[in-house]
RNA sequence: GGCGGCGUGGCCGAGUGGUUCAGGCAAGGGACUGCAAAUCCCUCCACCCCGGUUCGAUCCCGGGCGCCGCCUCCA
């Protein structure tokens, strides 16, 4: 069974499965407000993989995760390219799921959008300020974050360190009574995107939404709830608030992915001009590039992307690529319980992806060297199904090059190594690797 | 300012009180090859600094230095 860091818990421990053998999973997906950045790959790349092992294992697993496509980044977008923010929105989301694609990272089962359920957050809404939990200050209604008694359990330390800690005073909306609260309703402004509501036309705070899908689509109690670390405290907390505070069984566990950084662990930021987006890496790299890289960390901690890290990752996964030519026709084997087993292990202490890919490695060399199909087909499985990384198979050659390489095999064989030499340049020039194989030349486009 | 985390060999990145170890990439040597490529074998390069605990610490404790995160929108 699968055991992560929980971090509510504050320690690993096994899922605590709602149905044996059902993994119903909320993560919390993109504000759709600007092109995605390498962040937001890593992001979805962990989420991607657990999904994909979860089901390896054996789970069923139903995967939800919402789209913000209403909120202050977009509408300030919208304001500054002088459109409107339901157009930011669309294309955002068409570039983020553009990248998804890119990333092979799997859709999840359903994508709810904020906008489309208004109406059940203003219900909820409603319901927090009957119950005492919510009330309506000058331009909105707010949480009472002090009105459910363990409010603070995903924060980082103790409450009354943060707010005595506090550099900046926290809050800059009107109404708060308490710095910890937070809004749930935003009285519309001029020229803003508004729904109605008992308090007048505005529209939903961001901790709202996730409450109000992951138990529509989910149900009370879903098994777990994820998300990139900086949304743990305070989004995360304040969403468990409001379901708690409305009396519904949220999330059982919590788990949340780490950042990624720059060479030297330094923070990605625009001003120190070390930023890449997403688009751009997948442009200049292969995919399963970043897909390696990832796995080569652990998903909590921070990730260092770089153009040295990614090159590094992207010869790593053309050896890869060797070995699922190499040994194509293992894939109708038999899979290796063992290689089997300890990748599981691996895997099921607390998403080891680091340990499950060393071990992947040394069981590739083992196939070579003992022309075990049993372990290739067990690791290509893995490398495949449990990690959503796909080996190559046979590459595509167009005729001409493959007369090329025949005409070679056919000078190495009357010994003209003057003519064979001239025809291997030409494929190289041609953008090949040439390869000589017991079967005569082999063929591979060079990356 | 408060709280928390991290500091591993050329780069990335696991891990552990003691002995053989991660793993990937890179580098060097060798095997194979007509020569290469691919592959295989071998090697080099570590645990930020200073104290302490211990028979013994990279791993435990304290201090220092450096970096990072959260506390405010954020994957």
């Amino acid at each position: 069974m699968l055991r992560l860091y929980d971090t509510a818990l504050r320690r690993v421990e096994a899922l605590d499965l709602r149905r044996p053998g059902e993994l119903a999973l909320y993560v919390c997906g993109p504000t759709v407000y600007a092109e995605p950045h390498v962040g937001h790959g890593r992001f979805a790349l962990v989420w991607d993989v657990l999904r994909r092992y979860a089901r390896w294992s054996g789970l069923a697993v139903r995967h939800v995760s919402n789209v913000t496509d209403v909120d202050d980044k977009i509408i300030a977008r919208a304001d500054e390219e002088g459109g409107d923010a339901a157009g930011v929105a669309a294309r955002s989301e068409a570039e983020w799921w553009q990248c998804m694609d890119r990333l092979g990272v799997e859709r999840p089962d359903e994508t709810p959008h904020a906008t489309a359920y208004v109406e059940r957050m203003v219900e909820l809404i409603a319901g927090l300020v009957a119950g005492g939990h919510a009330y309506v200050g000058g331009d909105g209604v707010y949480f009472a974050a002090t009105s459910v008694p363990d409010y603070g359990l995903l924060a980082p330390g103790p409450l009354d360190q943060l707010q005595a800690g506090a550099r900046v005073q926290v809050g800059e909306e009107a109404g708060k009574r308490s710095p910890l609260d937070f809004a749930l309703w935003k009285l519309a402004k001029p020229g803003e995107p508004t729904w109605s509501s008992p308090w007048g036309p505005g529209r939903p705070g961001w901790h709202t939404e996730c409450v109000v899908m992951s138990l529509d689509l989910l149900g009370e109690g879903f098994d777990l709830h994820g998300g990139g670390i900086d949304l743990a405290f305070p989004h995360h907390e304040n969403e468990r608030a409001q379901a708690e505070a409305a009396g519904r069984a949220f999330a059982r566990r919590w788990a949340h992915s780490g950042h990624v950084v720059a060479e030297g662990g330094e923070k990605m930021s625009k001003s120190l001009g070390n930023t890449m987006s997403l688009p751009q890496l997948l442009d200049a790299y292969d995919p399963r590039a970043y897909r390696l890289l990832a796995l080569q960390s652990h998903y909590r901690r921070p990730m260092t992307v770089s153009p040295a890290t990614l090159e590094a990752a992207g010869r790593a996964v053309e050896g890869l690529d060797g070995f699922g030519r190499e040994l194509a026709a293992a894939r109708g084997a038999e899979p290796d319980a063992g290689v089997r087993e300890r990748f599981a292990e691996r895997m099921d202490d607390d998403l080891d992806t680091p340990g499950a890919v060393a071990g992947l490695f040394e069981a590739m060399k083992h196939a070579r060297v003992a022309g075990d199909e049993a372990v290739a087909a067990a690791v290509i499985d893995a490398w495949e199904k449990g990690l959503g990384l796909p080996l190559a198979r046979e590459a595509q050659v167009p005729a001409a090059a493959l007369a090329k390489a025949e005409a070679r095999d056919a000078s190495r064989a009357s010994k003209d190594w003057a003519r064979a030499d001239a025809l291997r340049a030409e494929l190289v020039a041609e953008g090949y690797v040439v390869e000589d194989t017991p079967l005569g030349t082999r063929l591979r486009p060079a990356r």
